[in-house]
DNA sequence: GCAGTTAATTGGATCGTTCCAATTTTGTCA
DNA sequence: TGACAAAATTGGAACGATCCAATTAACTGC
């Protein structure tokens, strides 16, 4: 009690050992007698002592157990979910983590990422803002801080990435609207000049090619990766002299946009026109029409990516790794595969 | 590059001065001399010197400019919204921060806040899992460590709290719909014995006794606080002797679930049956119909708790304070009082 | 040019832990 | 009981910064 903090030599003294025996209780070593143990474990208990990981951290020259997440958009529920698929495996296996929102600027992630490494962390995992550099990461990696890249990448950059399959997660979204009939295919919403972007283009024209249809460009309409651009994007695709008799969306956000400016000009998502999303974000399967989406799953990869970063860290020697997430075309209402009758709902 | 890792002392060694000078440097003090500053700069800069907050916080009996934040349900956009008004603050104050997400359990919140205190955490602010008890904050608060709890309140605990004024908010909105000429009105969603809820359920007792009206307890239909929850209620309500015309829901996810089950029973919400939701999450502004709904805000919620909590940071004595947020009732669509060509929508 | 200030700089001691080598205690066996 | 090994314990030196008191350098004014 005398400055408010109680240390392992208040410990000791209240259970009248050594300074070193107190620290090697609190390891758990097996060097210490079970009597003892038991002493200072009560002792440790009855004084309310916490123990001062960064004091600890100092002397131990191996990393800290603290880990760096940052993600561009948090209010996005794909990014959210994301960081909860991290969290759950961070949690179990013992670490903490600094989580923050770049929300998009490249200033702010560089200022976290410099805290982060003042603070000492063992690994980071992020979803680079738009415009990031391999500068940017260069001192970080320099060091020998495990990065790993998830959902876009940073070209030039020797870390590690987890990319879900945009390519063929679009190829097959479209190849099913080819079955379902359909000859105008659009792809609406996103912003051009993204990797993403251009994967999953890319998959919906080979889709095309391969159904012998021709992808015309005027058909893929940029916008924004929300659901206001995809209201936009399927206002602009009706204009068009041949309008499409359905779409691949960018993601979910601007499926949910198409369905609503599907609406609002008196068309029926599902029926009228067919809509395929992105992501299979949780409302997809809630929605009205339920949406057919692509899923990657975003829950599994934040775990997927952390179990990476996780095995760097163990690992020691820093191995950068490229992972492709594979994808699944999940069927429902909003294409008009599914059959009026064949509505599911989920209510409990 | 001895050991991999560059000191102050080796900064001290290579510009020739000593630590004592190189520390002062670091903290900016207007005791050294400008030509030194200048040169003790240069040499950080050109040997990759990294700050080591671990190591000064440990000689530093002030607190650490790390601060905690664990909600319950991350994937909640409402709640994620909250931590993206937190991270704001604590970024732009210097502060960095361990988020957490609880998923509604007290035993991983109970490890979280364990974790965080052995990091010295300099404060924290959490949306408690249900069924937290003050006794599990009650060695964190009486360590000295200020704690804002958000959204929902742990009966008994000595820490601050900042919620919306949940009762006022309900009362607005019943009236308003009373206002609209709807006589049976529902309370709809939501876990029925938590705080948030009662307090809810009793602004709508109250402004139906204003306005002359019998407050049946068969209207309030508790469910779930989720989109499946409002599917199941509206089900519920519709299968009544005397279904109501309208509904209070408990939050936007429960009023969105509202207007799936209204489409699914054949009824348009909005023209049919008048909808208002509880929080005003992003997407009610651009669903359709664009929901009517009880604005709090989340992330101006979220910087007010991160400026509390800063300001009993930096006042160094702990008093408890309890703040309530003002709310405002949105008026949209789905509640039945725009007309058709008010119609407004967002599309860049 | 020298006393008296003020401005810069500096060497320990210190924060709370872990690690190491050294020491003490206990146990075993002839 | 003494010799030797094994088990348990311990004091001091780190880790990388800050703080304090003390020292040195640079200015004043007369």
């Amino acid at each position: 009690m005398n400055k408010g903090r109680v240390t392992v030599i208040d410990i000791a003294r209240a259970a009248g050992v050594s300074k070193s025996t107190v620290s090697l209780v609190l390891q758990a070593s097996p060097l210490v007698n079970e009597a003892t143990r038991a002493k200072v474990n009560a002792t440790i208990r009855e004084l309310g002592y916490v123990y001062n990981r960064g004091a600890a951290n100092l002397r131990q020259s191996a990393s800290s157990r603290i880990i760096g997440i940052i993600v561009n958009d948090l209010t996005n529920s794909f990014f959210a979910e994301l960081a909860v698929g991290m969290d759950m495996v961070m949690q179990s296996a013992g670490y903490v983590q600094f989580l923050s929102n770049s929300a998009e600027s490249v200033d702010r992630q560089r200022e976290v990422i410099a805290s982060m490494r003042e603070h000492g962390i063992a690994g980071l995992i992020f979803s680079p803002a738009r415009g990031t550099e391999a500068a940017d990461l260069k001192p970080l990696v320099a060091s020998g801080i495990p990065v790993v890249a998830v959902v876009r990448n940073v070209v030039g950059a020797k870390v590690s990435t987890l990319f879900s399959d945009n390519y063929a997660g679009a190829k097959d979204a479209v190849r099913h609207l080819i079955a379902l009939g359909h000859r105008r295919i659009a792809f609406l919403g996103g912003i051009s000049n993204t990797t993403v972007f251009t994967e999953r283009v890319q998959g919906w024209r080979e889709a095309l090619a391969e159904g012998g249809l021709e992808a015309q460009n005027s058909l893929v309409i940029a916008t924004t990766a929300s659901r206001a651009g995809g209201v936009a994007a399927i206002e602009r695709a009706l204009l068009l002299p041949e309008p499409p008799t359905a779409a691949l969306c960018f993601n979910d956000a601007a499926a949910f946009g198409v369905c609503d400016g599907l609406r609002a000009a008196g068309k029926e998502p599902g029926r009228d026109f067919g809509v395929v999303g992105f992501d299979d974000v949780i409302e997809a399967e809630t929605a009205v029409p339920a949406l057919t989406t692509v899923s990657v799953d975003p829950q599994g990869m934040g775990r997927r990516a952390a179990q990476l970063l996780l095995k760097q860290i163990n690992a020691g020697r820093v191995e950068p790794e490229a992972i492709v997430s594979s994808v699944r075309l999940v069927v429902r209402q909003s294409c008009g595969a599914g059959s009026n009758d064949k509505t599911r709902r989920i209510s409990a």
